[in-house]
DNA sequence: GCCCAGGGATGCG
DNA sequence: CGCATCCATGGG
């Protein structure tokens, strides 16, 4: 894989270890368009579209540098793949994906992103995220950008229930409106510890919800969301019926160390895509 | 009509 | 702490 970072574009050559699909579809971003051999990906204000065949990818976007670190053009994964792939668990599922690539997201955007997803479907994840955007983020001509805190700040209760929030609406509101500038700054440098205490501060952030943060937005790989299609794999996997999600957690996170999120990541869009479990 | 979705909050012991 | 129950909503 070859990676040339050109002022308005990044062009990719031999994508071993990128691919757009795999990487948009795996759940870890609702903002993206994919329509034959392109894509527009969407993060805070900006956009970036691909196009792409099985031997090059062009991203075009107005701010080169954002996008570089967005799709984490500085991290080796042939070296991750090559180290995780000892696991057997993991092994098919590299095989299966090699080119998922982790995000680096906004991490407020994958706050409110992330609210949303709890106990939800990403079809209707999608919706509502996109109400956001086009009722409360500044219009960018052809597309919305995410709302900003401010912009978010004046929304209703009633406002996040025609969003389609739903019981999560009252959640929201209470968090955007606790929310501070400071809060996110504070995310973005303290110890992985603090920053789940800190986000589990929050209403409708709890232990999984959390994890997403952390490995979409915070850059942090050492966390394993365990969601209800992760839990359900574990049972298949290991023939049991545990129901303790943080035990799950707690057992993966052992197993996989400070690999843990890219592991998870494979593991969901494996399982998921083959409907296992 | 039931079940499910990238779960969390609350209350109870 | 562990555990049970409830929570809107749209699609299969």
């Amino acid at each position: 894989m070859k990676i040339t970072k050109l002022s308005n574009k990044i062009i990719v050559d031999n994508p071993t270890d990128f691919n757009v699909i795999q990487t948009l579809c795996c759940g870890q971003i609702f903002r993206y368009v994919i329509d034959g051999n392109t894509a527009k990906v969407f993060s805070k204000d900006k956009m970036a579209t691909l196009s792409f065949t099985p031997q090059h990818i062009e991203i075009v976007s107005t701010d080169i540098d954002y996008f570089f670190n967005f799709f984490d053009f500085g991290t080796d994964y042939k070296q991750i793949k090559d180290q995780l792939s000892t696991d057997k668990l993991v092994a098919p599922a590299i095989k299966f994906a090699p080119g998922i690539r982790i995000l680096n997201n906004d991490a407020y955007e994958m706050m409110i992103s992330f609210i949303i997803s709890a106990n939800n479907n990403i079809g209707r994840i999608k919706k509502s995220i996109e109400y956001l955007c086009s009722h409360f983020g500044s219009n960018m001509g052809d597309y919305y950008a995410f709302p900003t805190l401010e912009q978010l700040k004046t929304a209703t209760v009633e406002d996040f229930k025609q969003a389609g929030l739903g019981y999560r609406a009252e959640q929201m509101f209470d968090t955007v409106q606790k929310l501070t500038n400071e809060d996110i700054d504070f995310l973005k440098q303290a110890e992985t510890r603090e920053k789940q205490k800190k986000l589990m501060s929050f209403k409708g952030i709890g232990e999984k919800v959390a994890n997403c943060i952390m490995l979409f937005g915070l850059q942090v790989k050492t966390v394993f969301p365990v969601d209800v299609w992760i839990n359900k794999v574990y049972n298949h996997i290991f023939n049991k019926n545990e129901t303790d999600r943080s035990k799950i957690t707690r057992e993966l996170t052992e197993r996989y160390g400070n690999l843990s999120g890219y592991a998870q990541q494979y593991f969901y869009y494996y399982y998921r895509e083959n409907k296992i479990g």
